[in-house]
DNA sequence: AAAGTGACTGTTA
DNA sequence: TTAACAGCCACTT
Protein backbone atom coordinates (compact mmCIF):
# COMPACT_ATOMS: atom_id res chain seq x y z
CA UNK A 1 0.00 0.00 0.00
CA UNK A 2 2.57 2.45 0.95
CA UNK A 3 4.35 2.15 -2.03
CA UNK A 4 1.18 2.73 -3.73
CA UNK A 5 -0.17 5.82 -1.85
CA UNK A 6 1.15 8.35 -4.97
CA UNK A 7 -1.00 6.25 -7.43
CA UNK A 8 -4.17 6.66 -5.44
CA UNK A 9 -3.22 10.16 -4.51
CA UNK A 10 -3.28 10.87 -8.27
CA UNK A 11 -6.96 9.86 -8.05
CA UNK A 12 -7.86 11.23 -5.23
CA UNK A 13 -7.36 14.46 -6.44
CA UNK A 14 -8.31 13.92 -9.77
CA UNK A 15 -11.88 12.66 -7.62
CA UNK A 16 -11.70 16.17 -5.80
CA UNK A 17 -11.96 18.30 -9.48
CA UNK A 18 -15.64 16.83 -10.29
CA UNK A 19 -18.20 19.68 -9.23
CA UNK A 20 -20.89 19.43 -7.23
CA UNK A 21 -24.09 18.30 -9.13
CA UNK A 22 -21.56 16.58 -11.74
CA UNK A 23 -20.56 12.81 -11.93
CA UNK A 24 -17.82 11.14 -13.68
CA UNK A 25 -16.61 7.22 -14.67
CA UNK A 26 -14.26 5.15 -13.52
CA UNK A 27 -12.46 5.21 -16.47
CA UNK A 28 -12.11 8.93 -16.73
CA UNK A 29 -10.79 9.57 -13.58
CA UNK A 30 -8.14 6.49 -14.32
CA UNK A 31 -7.54 9.00 -17.90
CA UNK A 32 -7.34 12.16 -16.02
CA UNK A 33 -4.73 10.17 -13.43
CA UNK A 34 -2.62 8.84 -16.27
CA UNK A 35 -3.86 5.70 -15.50
CA UNK A 36 -5.33 4.80 -18.73
CA UNK A 37 -7.09 1.40 -18.49
CA UNK A 38 -6.93 0.76 -15.32
CA UNK A 39 -10.18 1.70 -14.12
CA UNK A 40 -10.49 -1.22 -11.78
CA UNK A 41 -7.89 0.33 -9.78
CA UNK A 42 -10.07 3.35 -9.62
CA UNK A 43 -12.93 1.71 -7.90
CA UNK A 44 -10.18 -0.19 -5.19
CA UNK A 45 -9.02 3.25 -4.51
CA UNK A 46 -12.35 4.95 -4.28
CA UNK A 47 -13.13 1.59 -1.84
CA UNK A 48 -10.50 2.50 0.87
CA UNK A 49 -12.11 6.10 0.67
CA UNK A 50 -13.96 6.90 4.48
CA UNK A 51 -17.85 6.99 3.40
CA UNK A 52 -18.25 9.25 6.54
CA UNK A 53 -16.31 11.73 5.29
CA UNK A 54 -16.93 13.84 2.07
CA UNK A 55 -13.55 15.54 1.83
CA UNK A 56 -12.94 13.43 -1.29
CA UNK A 57 -16.46 13.54 -3.54
CA UNK A 58 -17.06 9.82 -3.86
CA UNK A 59 -20.15 9.92 -4.28
CA UNK A 60 -19.84 11.72 -7.63
CA UNK A 61 -17.98 8.18 -9.39
CA UNK A 62 -20.33 6.31 -11.31
CA UNK A 63 -19.91 3.16 -13.84
CA UNK A 64 -19.75 3.98 -17.70
CA UNK A 65 -23.18 3.32 -18.28
CA UNK A 66 -24.58 5.89 -15.84
CA UNK A 67 -25.48 3.82 -12.78
CA UNK A 68 -24.04 3.61 -9.11
CA UNK A 69 -21.80 0.18 -8.77
CA UNK A 70 -23.19 -2.29 -6.38
CA UNK A 71 -21.42 -4.94 -4.61
CA UNK A 72 -22.91 -6.55 -1.13
CA UNK A 73 -19.11 -5.62 -0.19
CA UNK A 74 -19.86 -1.88 -0.12
CA UNK A 75 -22.74 -2.35 2.89
CA UNK A 76 -25.24 -0.37 1.96
CA UNK A 77 -23.09 2.47 0.90
CA UNK A 78 -24.21 2.38 -2.67
CA UNK A 79 -27.69 3.15 -1.75
CA UNK A 80 -25.98 6.61 -0.01
CA UNK A 81 -23.80 6.96 -3.26
CA UNK A 82 -27.16 7.50 -4.72
CA UNK A 83 -28.94 9.78 -1.87
CA UNK A 84 -26.12 12.12 -1.78
CA UNK A 85 -26.24 12.22 -5.77
CA UNK A 86 -30.30 13.37 -5.72
CA UNK A 87 -29.40 15.59 -2.92
CA UNK A 88 -27.01 17.33 -5.38
CA UNK A 89 -30.11 17.83 -7.89
CA UNK A 90 -29.27 14.55 -10.11
CA UNK A 91 -31.84 12.60 -11.37
CA UNK A 92 -31.86 8.72 -11.78
CA UNK A 93 -34.36 7.48 -13.95
CA UNK A 94 -36.50 4.19 -13.04
CA UNK A 95 -34.00 2.08 -13.95
CA UNK A 96 -31.30 3.60 -11.64
CA UNK A 97 -29.15 6.05 -14.08
CA UNK A 98 -27.93 8.78 -14.55
CA UNK A 99 -28.45 10.60 -17.86
CA UNK A 100 -24.69 11.10 -18.92
CA UNK A 101 -25.15 13.43 -21.37
CA UNK A 102 -26.52 15.71 -18.85
CA UNK A 103 -24.57 15.30 -16.19
CA UNK A 104 -20.96 13.99 -16.71
CA UNK A 105 -18.29 16.01 -15.80
CA UNK A 106 -16.27 17.32 -18.93
CA UNK A 107 -12.91 18.96 -17.25
CA UNK A 108 -12.44 20.78 -20.85
CA UNK A 109 -15.63 22.79 -20.98
CA UNK A 110 -15.66 23.44 -17.19
CA UNK A 111 -12.07 25.00 -17.60
CA UNK A 112 -10.27 23.16 -14.05
CA UNK A 113 -6.97 24.38 -13.90
C1' DA B 1 5.56 -16.89 -4.91
C1' DA B 2 1.23 -17.82 -7.18
C1' DA B 3 -3.42 -17.51 -7.54
C1' DG B 4 -7.88 -15.33 -6.51
C1' DT B 5 -10.73 -11.12 -6.32
C1' DG B 6 -13.09 -6.83 -7.60
C1' DA B 7 -16.93 0.42 -6.53
C1' DC B 8 -14.45 -1.40 -14.41
C1' DT B 9 -14.91 -1.28 -19.54
C1' DG B 10 -14.89 -2.05 -24.60
C1' DT B 11 -15.85 -5.74 -27.75
C1' DT B 12 -18.49 -9.41 -29.40
C1' DA B 13 -22.40 -12.24 -30.20
C1' DT C 1 -30.75 -4.36 -25.57
C1' DT C 2 -28.30 -7.48 -22.83
C1' DA C 3 -24.92 -10.52 -21.42
C1' DA C 4 -20.70 -13.04 -21.49
C1' DC C 5 -15.58 -12.42 -22.05
C1' DA C 6 -11.22 -11.00 -21.76
C1' DG C 7 -7.93 -7.52 -20.45
C1' DC C 8 -6.73 -4.77 -16.58
C1' DC C 9 -3.61 -4.28 -11.93
C1' DA C 10 -3.27 -3.50 -6.83
C1' DC C 11 -4.15 -6.00 -2.97
C1' DT C 12 -4.86 -10.21 -0.18
C1' DT C 13 -3.97 -15.05 1.05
Amino acid sequence: MSNNLNTYDRIYEVVKQIPKGYVATYGQIAELSNLAGKARVVGYALYRVDMKSLEIPWQRVVNAKGEVSLSPLRFGTDHLQRSLLEGEGIIFDRNGKIDLRKYLWRPETHLIL
